[in-house]
RNA sequence: GGCGCCGUACCCAAGUGGCUAAGGGAGAGGUCUGCAAAACCUUUAUGCAGCGGUUCGAAUCCGCUCGGCGCCUCCA
C-alpha cells in the first residue's frame, strides 16, 4: 500500500482514499503569465508520476488541475502588450500544454480555468460572509474583502477573497460588486466543485504551503465545516547549479530554453524524477548529461531485448527474477514514491539481464518478459525512448553495402558509409549477430 | 528572530540501528571488433561533514560545531 508524507501531520501515512479505489486528486496548476520554467515542471512532472503510479497500483484517479488565468502579473503583462486578457492567457495556456506534452505529462481529467468559475467563487465567498467570517474594507466598492494586492490587513492572518475593480483593469460584475477573485479562492471553489467538499490529495510546490494552502483550508473548512483535504503532498524546490533560480542570476530556464540547447525532454524528465520529491533538486548541465547517458543504457536494453525476444515461454527461474524485481520496484515506490530507489531496481535488473544475455543464458522468452517488465516500469516513469519498429529500407540497404565492403576488406569504404549514416543520425553497432542500428537523439 | 530541510565515492543519488554501504554517470585496465560503438569482466567510500555521547552494535539515535538551502503574504 502506498505511503505518502502528509504535510498536514508531518508524517508518512498509508493512503486510504475515502471511496475505496477512487482517488480524488487536485493539483495546483500554472499561472499562465509566462512560459513555465523548469522549477514549475519539477512539480508538474512529479504530479504526473503520482497520478501514473496511483493508476499503476490499480486506483482510478480523478485528477483536477486548475489554470490560474487571472492575477496581477497577467493583468500587467497583457496590458503592457495591449492585448485582451483572454488572448494573453490562451497563448500561455497553449504553450504550457505543449511543454507538458513534450515532458510526457499526461493531461488531467479536468482542467478548469479560474475565469470560468467566478460564480462558484462568489457563492463560496457568500457562504463565508453569511457565517460572519469576512469583513469589507472601506473602499471604492463593496466586497467581501476588497483591496489591491498591496493591501493592509487588520490582522496578519487575514487574506483577501475578492479584490475591488481598479481603473482600467479587467473585472467581473457580481453580487459582491465589481472586481476579481483573490488568489486562494479559485482553488477552494474549483476543487470542491469537481471533487467534493472533502477530497483525498492536494498537491503543490512547498512554497504554496503558506500562505496559499493554509488559506484554502481556512476558507474551505469555514464554509463547509468539513475537513477539506485528507493528504497534502508538497514537492520540494528545484535549484539551478546550486543557487535558487532567478532571473537576476541568469540561471532561469524555461523548458524551451533547455530544448533549444538540444537537451532531450526525456533526459530532463529523468533528471527531474531521479531525486526524491521531498528533497531539493540541484538542476545542472552535468546532471542533464548524466541523465542522457543513463537513458541511452535503457534504450540499448530495449533494442537488444526486442532483438532477442520471441514468443516462447520464459524460464521459471527468470520469471521469478522478474517477479522479485517488480516486488522491489513497488516496494520502493510505495515508500513515499522513492523514485531513486525504484530506478535503482530497474537498472539493477537491466544489468543482471544484460549479463545473462552475454553469457548466453537468456532465452527469447526471457528477453520478451524482461522487456515487458521494463515497459511496465516505464508506464510510471515514461522516460524510455520510443521503440524503433520498422527498419528504414534505405538504412538497411546502406548497411548491406557496408557489409559487402567489409567482406572485401575495403574498410575505407565501410567507414565512409558508417560516417555517412552517422551524419544522418544513424549509429551502427557491429555485433556477433550482425549490425544493429539506432537513431541518435 | 520563528519554523523546516540537507551534508554518503570524482559527479548525481538510495540506504535512517545489525549480512560484503543500492543504482546511474565519469575515469582506468581487460574481453569482443579491421577500427569504432554497444555489452560484459575488473577497478574507484575499512568509510557516510567534524567532534563527542547512547548501544553488544550507528551513515542511521542524541548533543555540539562547521557548511549549504528553503519558507515566514511575488513564487512550483
Amino acid at each position: 500500500m502506498l505511503r505518502l508524507h502528509n504535510t498536514l501531520t508531518r508524517a508518512e501515512e498509508q493512503l486510504q482514499p475515502a471511496e475505496d479505489m477512487l482517488v480524488r486528486l487536485y493539483t495546483c496548476g500554472p499561472t499562465v503569465y509566462d512560459y513555465a520554467h523548469i522549477g514549475n515542471f519539477r512539480t508538474f512532472v512529479f504530479q504526473d508520476l503520482l497520478c501514473r503510479y496511483l493508476r499503476y497500483r490499480g486506483y482510478q484517479v480523478r485528477h483536477v488541475m486548475n489554470i490560474t488565468d487571472v492575477d496581477d502579473r497577467i493583468i500587467q503583462n497583457s496590458k503592457a502588450l495591449g492585448i485582451p486578457l483572454k488572448e494573453y492567457t490562451t497563448r500561455y495556456t497553449e504553450a504550457f500544454l505543449e511543454d507538458s506534452r513534450k515532458l510526457r505529462i499526461l493531461p488531467p481529467d479536468i482542467m478548469p480555468l479560474a475565469t470560468d468559475h467566478i460564480p462558484e467563487m462568489v457563492q463560496l465567498i457568500r457562504r463565508l460572509e453569511e457565517k460572519g467570517y469576512t469583513y469589507r474594507r472601506s473602499g471604492i466598492q463593496p466586497g467581501a474583502r476588497v483591496d489591491a494586492d498591496r493591501y493592509e490587513k487588520d490582522e496578519a492572518r487575514d487574506f483577501v477573497l475578492w479584490k475591488a475593480a481598479k481603473e482600467g483593469e479587467d473585472f467581473w460584475e457580481t453580487e459582491l460588486g465589481p472586481g476579481r477573485p483573490g488568489w486562494h479562492i479559485e482553488c477552494s471553489a474549483m476543487s470542491m466543485k469537481y471533487l467534493g467538499e472533502t477530497f483525498d490529495i492536494h498537491c503543490g510546490g512547498v512554497d504554496l504551503i503558506f500562505p496559499h494552502h493554509e488559506n484554502e483550508i481556512a476558507q474551505s473548512e469555514c464554509a463547509t465545516d468539513k475537513p477539506f483535504v485528507r493528504y497534502w503532498v508538497h514537492p520540494e524546490f528545484l535549484i539551478v547549479e546550486g543557487e535558487k533560480m532567478s532571473k537576476s542570476l541568469g540561471n532561469f530556464f524555461t523548458l524551451r530554453d533547455l530544448l533549444a540547447k538540444e537537451h532531450r525532454p526525456e533526459a530532463i524528465r529523468h533528471l527531474l524524477l531521479s531525486v526524491h520529491y521531498r528533497k531539493q533538486l540541484n538542476f545542472t548541465a552535468d546532471g542533464l548529461h548524466q541523465a542522457h547517458s543513463a537513458l541511452n543504457r535503457l534504450e540499448n536494453f530495449s533494442l537488444r531485448m526486442s532483438e532477442k525476444a520471441d514468443s516462447s515461454d520464459p524460464c521459471p527461474s527468470f520469471f521469478e527474477q522478474v517477479r522479485l524485481a517488480r516486488e522491489k520496484f513497488i516496494e520502493a515506490m510505495d515508500d513515499d514514491l522513492n523514485t531513486s530507489a525504484a530506478l535503482g531496481v530497474l537498472f539493477e535488473f537491466v544489468s543482471t539481464t544484460f549479463k545473462m544475455l552475454d553469457q548466453g543464458s537468456l532465452s527469447g522468452g526471457d528477453a520478451r518478459t524482461a522487456l515487458g517488465f521494463a515497459r511496465e516500469a516505464d508506464q510510471v516513469f515514461d522516460v524510455m525512448p520510443e521503440q524503433q519498429t520498422l527498419l528504414d529500407s534505405q538504412i538497411h540497404q546502406k548497411i548491406e553495402e557496408r557489409l559487402a565492403a567489409r567482406r572485401r576488406r575495403d574498410f575505407a569504404e565501410a567507414d565512409r558509409i558508417r560516417d555517412w549514416l552517422l551524419s544522418q543520425g544513424i549509429q551502427l553497432e557491429d555485433t556477433r549477430e550482425g549490425t544493429r542500428w539506432k537513431r541518435l537523439h
